[in-house]
DNA sequence: CTGAAAGCGCTAACAC
DNA sequence: GTGTTAGCGCTTTCAG
């Protein structure tokens, strides 16, 4: 025989399919022998509950659609992680989806999950399109976006404040007795851009020291590869003695370009990220950066959410997590400190 | 009004259920009129089919499942990202779990994916756990394995030529002018650990160079760079110079190594590794390495798993993919190549 | 406490 | 061509 059934349980055990309903679930009250016999049966059978049909019924499929735009993205991977492992706590399985940056792809997936009946949907992208936005709205499937370029605006998000992050950077780069800073913004048109670059030029105003700025295009390591040699001349000009790039991979990028046009890191120039990429504590020299917490970030958005669905709590727009420097090896230390 | 049925459908087409059904599967001929009419109405209502509920009566879930040990392992996200890009195709979505290792979390993973109806199993692993494997068989569930430590039996997997890539590297280091190699294999209990060295010593052989071998007790990064030591220790006693190293992993720890106690890679020393992690590219000096073809593992694995689950073809047991080496700046060249 | 019966949303004979 | 009906495997009234 196949793969049995309840029908198939409750005919071994003499009893009806309700009965053998009312123990898998404990649902009602059940005489402790019908109880025993159903057990069982469950047993000697290997019965497990066909989770579609019950779904089916319940409409509830435990089931909550991941969209990512890249799984191979590590960052991306590690929220996932935390959101992969909340979920098995709380008896959720992910579906995930990749886009590609693909907003024809987006849009079918967020169908197709929904046919799926997936009770919530968690997208992380680097930019989620608004129009994908606005279907994954008209759903009104709650969901939660992990974005960085995200604008506080009405939705779900879990962020750090990455304005005082930059400014604690700042400080440190200023306390190991940098005087001058070149700081590599991103996309300022973004809040998180925009954001960076603020803390940034806080933590210079208050501690008057000099500064540069110069803009990458993008956050691939080879655009921090590329502006090296703009890079080197913003060094020269200003004296600077180092570089603080507001994503991993622009200063790893970068670092490479030292490493290929003869400038030691960090003895000739220092670098510091952003980011805490799991290549920046591996790379040589080690990356000085910051640790987003991505799989807290994965893990609390999925929490959240399963808390909406159970009802338990309102999505709270915007929650914003804690994250720290990380001192590694590509800042030199021109200041002797009692720690 | 909630989500539309086909009843409704029906209702506001004035037609029976199964004509909404049958316009929407193709699956029998319906009139021009009737047609027009349920179009219609499933336009306005927005309409989408309860993939739920389609699944259970057609015995049909169309998702796979797709377990790994830890999505944020780069090389294993980057296979996921192959078996999702053509399950989209085949229109299977992927159901993900993480086991981190855990053999009891394993046989739960198992044993609810069952549950959820998947029509088939990807494990990706470094090892798989022999009961599991049991379990997954017993389930009689078609299933492929992605497992570097995968002894030939009778399951499907998919991978590379390791003792002929190996030994491809060992030549081409002997070509660049290299007499002497220090050889990192992995576990050597292991079928690719043993075909790795294999390859090695038979390049070795034929060429008629020294060698030197060490054994990683992992593959992690860690130990690449605790081993460094010893290694350096084996590179003078052979005047070797160059270390192959047989995971990328183990590579970037001993160049970290290298790094940290002042021998240039590849200057002073040549490094090699396998794998063409994510990282050997952007590490600095770049990795020469070998190629795994991650991606395609993962999408020949799941397009062989499609084609066994629609009967078009039985899994052969083992399907086995072209790899190349990867020429970047770590081994250093002897002689003069005319290209 | 327990069983019969209705039904979740859909497909697939089976009649007409 | 089309509607009726019987399920898919399960939960949940509703009587008893």
């Amino acid at each position: 025989m196949s793969v049995p059934t309840i029908k198939d349980v409750a005919k071994l055990a003499g009893v009806s399919i309700s009965t053998v309903s009312r123990v898998m679930n404990e649902s009602k009250p059940v005489s402790p022998e019908s109880r025993r016999k159903v057990l069982d049966a469950i047993k000697k059978l290997d019965f497990k509950p066909n989770e579609l049909a019950r779904s089916l019924v319940m409409r509830k499929s435990n089931m909550i659609g991941v969209i990512v735009k890249d799984i191979g993205i590590s960052y991306m991977a590690q929220i996932v992680r935390g959101i992969e492992e909340i979920g098995r706590m709380y008896n959720y399985d992910i579906l995930l989806s990749s886009t590609y940056g693909d907003i024809e792809a987006e849009h079918k997936i967020i169908e197709f999950m929904c046919t799926k009946q997936v009770e919530g949907i968690i997208m992380i992208s680097e930019k989620i399109n608004p129009e994908t936005l606005f279907k994954l709205k008209s759903k009104n499937i709650p969901f939660v976006r992990l974005d960085k370029f995200y604008e506080y605006t009405d939705e779900h998000t879990v962020s750090i404040d990455y304005k005082s992050t930059c400014n604690k950077m700042t400080n440190y780069l200023v306390d190991e007795g940098h005087n001058s800073i070149v700081f590599i913004s991103e996309d300022v048109t973004s809040r998180i851009g925009r954001e960076k670059l603020a803390g940034f030029n806080e933590g210079v105003a208050t501690r008057k020291v000099k500064s540069a700025l110069i803009n990458a295009k993008d956050i691939t390591v080879q655009t921090g590869y590329d502006m090296g040699e703009e890079i080197f001349k913003l060094i020269k000009e200003n004296n600077s003695t180092v570089v603080f790039a507001s994503e991993d991979s622009l200063a790893i990028g970068f670092i490479s370009y030292c490493y290929d046009n003869g400038l030691k890191v960090p003895q000739d120039i220092s670098v510091a990220g952003f980011g805490d990429d799991l290549i920046a504590s591996i790379y040589r020299p080690a990356l000085t950066t910051i640790e987003e917490p991505y799989y807290d970030m994965g893990a609390i958005s999925m929490r959240k959410l399963i808390k909406e669905l159970r009802n338990e709590e309102k999505l709270k727009d915007v929650t914003i997590l804690p994250s720290r420097i990380v001192e590694r090896g590509s800042v030199a230390t021109f200041t002797k400190k009692n720690k």
